[in-house]
RNA sequence: GGCCCCUUCGUCUAGCGGUCAGGACGCGGCCCUUUCACGGCUGAAACACGGGUUCGAUUCCCGUAGGGGUCACCA
């Protein structure tokens, strides 16, 4: 470890203490006995919500919410922060308290897992869920590793599954692209990816389970008529959203044959409370959430219901992903609570919604701002693996004042109370740095090799490796410390740069002579020797040493830049080295 | 437009009612030095605005403004 990386890591906060949902979370009642949804008249086909999210226990004054006195290292900022204490207080507050906002006790930043007591008791569980219309972008990549080390810290299950039920949008291409760069970034999952298009069937068993019971109906509206519907309601300044047309008719009055697509039917009243581990709390009316589609007129799921059902049957206990679902949970969780009254054993999953990668313009990161996918950041970039996990995990979560922190330490360090809900632009800037700092700490052979592979057939991986000390502080990609690295390979006669050659100007040939005969001699040719002579001879010449190595620099290596001059003359070895300098030497005469 | 979310240096962030508002990237200066880097030291740089609550607000509440997300038989 490198003297700076030695200074960053003690610059940790020392005392923060790793938790584990499991140990802090005390079990909480799956009902709590105060709901307020439940004593409200419901007259929608959807149970009422379950208590946990809405009428979770609050912290209440009396309640002492420190615990400062249990152990002497928690960092209680850190621990309450994350809104343990308001899960962890055992008391139940009166219904009225549940009312929107009342709670003084509850500060703004703190997180519940309010319906935590569904999930905490099973092992955690998460998964990454990627479509696969595309390559493995930025944004996708930072879920994938949000989800990732989540499961990894609480010693759960990450698992990953491939959303490509739309057949049209979905390649073999994009599925290998994003199982390739999660691999490349170090991800691994756990058990079998699960391709959702092999799911269908038991999404339409869940359809027509909720078809059945009640509580999803057959919609028979064309499309035209539903771009009817929502002209008007355009004109009208209203919201867009379907009307529940269809939600009231009697099986009776569907057109015979006709094709229809399956909705849910959800509830007309009340609101919907989800406590999210990164957002808060968030509440929508009932009323703001459509009758949306769960099975298209052809039979086939939607999005909407088979991330449902395979989130439930895959186990998941905690949804981690980008902020621009936090709508979608409104609409998925009368699935879950419908389906728990069916099957039983759905419990609602505890929601992370986090915020979205910006482009430099603040908007949502897309094509539009060249928004890559990960491999063109390792082929074209020459990003290492480490410093874009390290910069992602940084983009959108903190710990104290740590900046550095490797795979090991991320999955001791991560949980959700560090992530931010506000969203962060994408600075490559930074991440060239970070990537600077990990070339520095890579193995010279690793790196010799990645070099290898840009400069060609025609690289010594050997000579590269030895070279690499001396390459690898300055370069902070890999394409710079092939560049780096490219007098290694030059052939006589270099080609100079316009500067280099400008170096070369007046007695500095001559100069070049006197080194090549001076250094003919049978001296070792070790940097130290080297060294020594070259600085004798500058004093004897009366110049200081940059006299003498830059124009040494610009013959060896043909420009005016690269590693310190006796490393350039021991890498390139006695014989190319005065080939160089002759070369440079007996040109100049010519000229 | 409806709904939802967000707002500390240019950027990523720390901050949890009393701080000289801390760190990192980037930028400037100095040191080291054969070039370029690395490294070290150092400087400039932020609480969007307005009301509350409070002895005291960057911090809690409410507005305003700005930004973002979402409103498909896409996922």
């Amino acid at each position: 470890m490198t003297s700076a990386l030695r200074k960053w890591t003690k610059l940790s906060l020392p005392h923060r203490l790793k938790t584990t949902l499991a140990t802090i979370i005390p079990q909480i009642p799956r009902t709590a006995p105060h709901s307020r949804a439940s004593e409200r008249p419901n007259q929608s086909a959807i149970p009422a919500a379950r208590p946990t999210a809405t009428q979770g226990p609050r912290s209440s004054p009396a309640v002492p919410r420190k615990r400062s006195m249990a152990s002497p290292t928690l960092d209680n900022r850190k621990y309450f922060r994350q809104g343990r204490c308001t899960a962890a207080s055992s008391s139940v507050s009166s219904p009225e308290s549940g009312t929107k906002g009342a709670s003084p006790a509850i500060g703004r930043k703190e997180r519940n897992w309010g319906n935590m007591a569904s999930a905490s008791d099973k092992a955690v569980v998460t998964r990454f869920a990627p479509s696969p219309t595309g390559f493995l972008h930025i944004g996708g990549a930072r879920t994938a590793l949000f989800n990732w080390l989540f499961a990894r810290h609480h010693g759960g299950k990450a698992l990953l599954r491939i959303e490509d039920t739309d057949r049209a949008r979905s390649t073999q291409e994009a599925i290998d692209a994003i199982i390739s760069g999660l691999d490349w970034l170090g991800l691994d999952w756990d058990g079998d990816t699960v391709f959702q298009s092999e799911r269908g069937a038991r999404h339409v068993e869940v359809a027509e389970k909720l078809l059945e019971a009640g509580y999803a109906y057959r919609c028979y509206a064309t499309a035209e008529e539903l771009e009817e519907m929502r002209a008007a309601q355009r004109a009208a300044k209203q919201p867009l959203r379907y009307d529940g047309r269809w939600r009231h008719r009697d099986a009776s009055e569907a057109p015979l044959g006709a094709p229809f697509v399956v909705r849910l039917k959800t509830p007309e009243e009340g609101e919907t409370v989800i406590e999210d581990a990164v957002q808060g709390r968030v509440t929508v009316k009932n009323s703001e959430i459509d009758d949306y589609i769960l099975l298209r007129s052809d039979g086939t799921p939607t999005y909407m219901l088979a991330v449902v059902v395979d989130d439930h049957d895959m186990g998941v206990t905690h949804i981690i992903r980008g902020d621009d679902h936090l709508n979608n949970a409104f609409r998925q969780m009368p699935v879950i609570r419908a389906m728990n009254e069916i099957e039983g054993d759905w419990d609602d999953p505890i929601y992370a919604h986090i915020p979205l990668i910006h482009g430099a313009d603040g908007a949502k990161l897309s094509k539009r701002h060249g928004a890559l996918g990960v491999e063109a950041y390792r082929d074209e970039m020459g990003i290492l693996p480490e410093a874009l996990f390290n910069y992602l995990l940084r983009l959108g979560w903190g710990y104290g004042d740590k900046e550095v922190i490797a795979r090991d330490e991320a999955i001791e360090l991560f949980d959700l109370g560090g992530v931010g809900k506000s969203p962060a632009r994408f600075d490559l800037k930074k991440l060239q740095n970070l990537n600077g700092l990990y070339i520095r700490e890579s193995e010279d052979v690793d790196l010799a090799k990645l070099v290898a592979e840009r400069i060609g057939a025609e690289a010594d991986t050997g000579l590269l490796e030895q070279a690499m000390p001396a390459l690898k502080t300055r370069a902070k990609d890999i394409n710079e410390l092939a560049d780096g690295a490219a007098f290694l390979f030059k052939k006589r006669p270099l080609e100079l740069t316009e500067k280099a050659s400008a170096l070369l100007d007046g007695d500095a040939r001559a100069l070049l002579a006197q080194v090549s005969a001076r250094l003919q001699d049978g001296i070792d040719w070790t940097s130290e020797v080297l060294e020594a002579n070259l600085k004798a001879m500058a004093e004897e010449l009366g110049l200081g040493l940059g006299k003498l190595a830059q124009p040494l620099r610009a013959a060896l290596t043909g420009q005016t830049t690269s590693p310190g001059i006796f490393d350039v003359l021991v890498l390139l070895g006695k014989e190319e080295s005065l080939a160089r300098i002759d070369a440079q030497a007996a040109s100049g005469s010519a000229g």
